[in-house]
DNA sequence: ATTATCTATAGATCTATAGATAATGC
DNA sequence: ATTATCTATAGATCTATAGATAATGC
C-alpha cells in the first residue's frame, strides 16, 4: 500500500505539471509543497480567500465559457490546482457549485429591491425607484467578473434542481412588476401593453446577452434602466427620475 | 454469427418496447416493422418529410429544453424511433446537427435583410424598412416550433465549430446596423448612445428570453420593432412606419 | 448498387465515493 | 479530533465506427 502510493506521487508530479502549464505558472510545483492533510500553498492565483471561493470562481469562468455540462469537474479542479475529487469535500455535487453561482448573481439585486419596495410610498416616486431598482440590478449584471447571467438561460438551469435561484428570481421579476404597477398611466400613444415592470426587467436581462456579445458598456445599465421609462412616456421626466433613483442606491445600496 | 443476430433481435425487441413506451406510443412495436434495410415504418409522430427532418425537429426540442450536452444522441434516437447508431447516417457528427439547427434560425431573417438591404434607396424609407426587418425576424423567432434561439447563447455555439452560423448572425447585425444608420438624427432627448441598428437588434433577440420565460405573446414582435424606433425619437411617426415596414414584408417577406 | 437501418463495441470519458494521510488545534 | 487534501476506482455513461442485412431501384 505505501509503495502503491509513493508510485502515485511521482505520477502525480507529472499530472501537476501539465495541469500547472496549462493554467495557472508557478502553483505546486514541487512535489513537496502539497500533499494530503497538507494546507493549500500560498498565494492562490484565483480571487478569494478561501479554497470554496477559488473553485467558485473557476467554475465561473469556465462555465460561462464552455458552458456547464461541457466542463468537467477535473477541468474546474485543474484550473484551481487541487485533484479532482478534492472538490467534493466543499461541494457535494457538480450542482451544487452551479446552485451556488446563480444564487451569487440574484442575491444583491434582489435584497436591493425588497429593501426599495419595503420604503412607505411616497407621491410620484414609483419611476424613481423603478429606475433605482433596474439601475442597481443592471449593474451587478455588469459588473461581476463574470457574466454569470448568461447561465439564466441554460435549459439546466430551469430544471427545478435549482429551485432556490428560479424562486429568487422570481420574486425579484414581481418586484419589478408591483413598482411598474405604480407608475403613472402614460399619456402618449407609446402606451406599453405588457406590464411596465416585466419591461424593465427583461430590459435590464437583456444587458446580460449585450454583454456576452462583447458590446457591453459602462454606459449600458443606465440606457437599459432610461428604456423601460421612455417606452412608457416618462421621456420628459427622465431627469428628475434619474435623481430621485441615484438618492435611493445611495440610500440603500 | 446469425444466432448472434438472432439473440440480440429478441433484446431489440425489448429496447423497442421500452424507448416507445417513454417516447412514442405505436410505432415498431412489432418487431417485424422494421430492422436492417427495412424502411422506416409509416406515420412519423414527428413533422418533417424525412428521417433527417425528423432527427431536427428531435433534436430541437430536446436541446431546447435540455440543453445540447445534457442531450445524448441516445436521446434523440429515442425519441425518433430509431436506434442511436443510425443517426449518423444522416449526420457526420452530433456538433452537425446543432449546427444545421442554429443555421435554420437565422437563414430567413438574413435573407429577407438582404432583399431589404439591397432596395434602391428611398427618401425616409430608412424607418420603415428596419421596422421590416425587426419585425420579419422578430417573427421568425416567436413563432418557429421550438425555442432555438436560446441556443444563441450557449457558450457551445460560439466555438467557432459553428462558423457558418456565427458569420451569418455577424452579417445580420451588420444589416440592422446600416439601415440603422440611415435613420433621421432623433430630435429628442431620447437619443441613444449606441447604435440604433444594434438597439433593435438586441430588442428582437430579447424576445428570445421573452418567450423561455414563457411571456411572448402574438403583439410581442410587433412592440420590440416598435420599441427600436421609440427610442430612438420616431414615436410620432410610428403609424406611417409601420405601414411602410408592412408593405415591404408583403413585397420580399 | 445504393440506401437506410440494425447489432456490437472500442475507447474515452465523467461523477462520486472509499479510504489513506498529514497538518492543525484542542 | 477535525480538516483538507490525496490516490484509486467503481460504475455509468457517451460518441462514433465497423460490419451485417434487407429493401429498393436500375
Amino acid at each position: 500500500m505505501f509503495r502503491q502510493y509513493f508510485r502515485s506521487l511521482t505520477a502525480n508530479a507529472g499530472a501537476r505539471g501539465r495541469s500547472a502549464s496549462v493554467v495557472r505558472q508557478c502553483k505546486n510545483d514541487a512535489v513537496t509543497s502539497a500533499g494530503p492533510g497538507r494546507p493549500r500553498s500560498q498565494e492562490p492565483s484565483r480571487p478569494g480567500a478561501t479554497a470554496r471561493d477559488e473553485i467558485l470562481d473557476a467554475a465561473a469562468e469556465l462555465f460561462t465559457t464552455q458552458g456547464f455540462a461541457t466542463t468537467s469537474t477535473r477541468s474546474i479542479a485543474d484550473a484551481v490546482g487541487v485533484r479532482q475529487s478534492s472538490l467534493y469535500h466543499h461541494f457535494k455535487t457538480k450542482d451544487d457549485i452551479l446552485g451556488d453561482l446563480l444564487e451569487g448573481t440574484v442575491l444583491a439585486g434582489l435584497e436591493f429591491a425588497r429593501a426599495v419596495a419595503a420604503l412607505p410610498p411616497a407621491e410620484g416616486a414609483a419611476a424613481g425607484r423603478l429606475h433605482a431598482v433596474a439601475l442597481y440590478d443592471g449593474t451587478q449584471l455588469c459588473s461581476a467578473r463574470w457574466n454569470l447571467g448568461i447561465l439564466y438561460h441554460l435549459p439546466e438551469a430551469r430544471s427545478g434542481r435549482f429551485a432556490r435561484f428560479l424562486a429568487d428570481r422570481q420574486e425579484l421579476r414581481n418586484l419589478y412588476r408591483e413598482l411598474g404597477a405604480d407608475l403613472p398611466p402614460a399619456g402618449t400613444a407609446a402606451t406599453w401593453q405588457s406590464s411596465p415592470g416585466d419591461l424593465a426587467f427583461r430590459l435590464v436581462e437583456s444587458l446580460i446577452n449585450l454583454r456576452a456579445d462583447g458590446m457591453a458598456t459602462p454606459e449600458s445599465p443606465l440606457q437599459a434602466a432610461d428604456a423601460g421609462l421612455i417606452l412608457c412616456g416618462l421621456d420628459a421626466e427622465l431627469p428628475a427620475i434619474r435623481e430621485q433613483g441615484a438618492a435611493l442606491i445611495a440610500r440603500l445600496g
